[in-house]
DNA sequence: TTTATTTATTAATCTAGATTAATAGAATGG
DNA sequence: CCATTCTATTAATCTAGATTAATAAATAAA
């Protein structure tokens, strides 16, 4: 993954800046086509939906990207947040430097493999999502992403799992 | 979606073939980094789980690419298969082609963003799993690929939206 | 430190959707 | 063409996980 930091050097307009627990980076509605690449931190990007339950769909530690892809496909304004879990360290860019004239080809080639393996893991996750049960799915994350729980509360993992918190205690329970 | 044509027209080794519905084109296990353009009629994407029930990530229609991009990320082989819902033409080529030599800057950046245009689809539709009941999902299904149903087998939509059949049939008679 | 707020657990219900089963209507193949 | 297999519908149960509610434990704030 640090291919992509040393892609993002070359952009002049990327900002490297420091981040606090809590700091949002990107607020429902204002569809900023920025994406913010993890240096050191947590980061996480979610919606909320009708009812004000949140849903992340994905964690951004280290060597990670989150960003606002949704607004660049949809006309219809996406509800998505993201925002800091840690203290930590960003680079924000904006998204079209992915399509800019700087980019040599040699970047271009490398930006291209980061997102397909994006697109097979939400593939994935899409899958999953379908065939397993809330318990096999907990079982999962905690195998893919074995260093995330600890630096997460509990209530952000039933949220990327989809359920509420009282069935990831009962599975907890369980376990 | 045709800058994608186009951009396959340079690959020598991609190979333009007709299919026969139920035509497989990609089984499980055998993981052939190959991905499927399509130049006319329809094809599906899906994986099997253990109990032996079918789920399908995405469809296929015109324009559209499905290719075993799981199989890149995780060494764990994948339940991964391709196969046409209706006779038709599509282009073979190879994954590795997209980060190939031969491809020209203009041509990887058009790559890019369609990357990127599927990822932002793919978030939708996690989001929209977790979020969103059956009955709604099949709503935003039809809204968002209105043509889609009528070429298909209800079974099919069933498969997409990851309920069972009687599932929807209960839901179709609510609407 | 004390108080207030947020997070996690436990338990009692409730419900969307799964499962099972039986039937009828297409589509497919010989 | 008929026979077989596949597809869709309806209805009766069942269950994973939601909802509601009450409590305890942990964080944050004052």
């Amino acid at each position: 993954m640090d291919s992509l930091l040393e892609i993002l050097s070359v952009d002049t307009e990327a900002v490297t800046k420091t981040i606090k627990k809590k700091e949002i980076l990107q607020k429902q509605g204002i569809v900023s086509k920025n994406a913010f690449y993890v240096k050191k931190g947590l980061i996480r990007g979610y919606s909320i939906d009708e009812k004000g339950k949140e849903h992340i769909f994905m964690f951004g530690s280290e060597g990670w990207i989150i960003a606002d892809l949704e607004s660049n496909v949809f006309n219809r304004p996406t509800e998505l947040y993201i925002d800091c879990i840690e203290d930590g360290e960003i680079v924000s860019f904006s998204l079209e430097y992915f399509n800019s004239e700087n980019l040599s080809i040699e970047k271009l080639r490398k930006n291209s493999k980061l997102l397909t393996r994006r697109i097979g893991s939400l593939q994935r996750r899409i899958i999953q999502l379908m065939s397993s049960s809330a318990k096999e799915r907990y079982k999962i994350f905690l195998e893919t992403y074995p260093h995330i729980p600890k630096r997460i509360p509990q209530k952000m993992i039933d949220s990327y799992l989809g359920i509420t918190p009282e069935a990831l205690s009962k599975i907890r329970g369980q376990l």
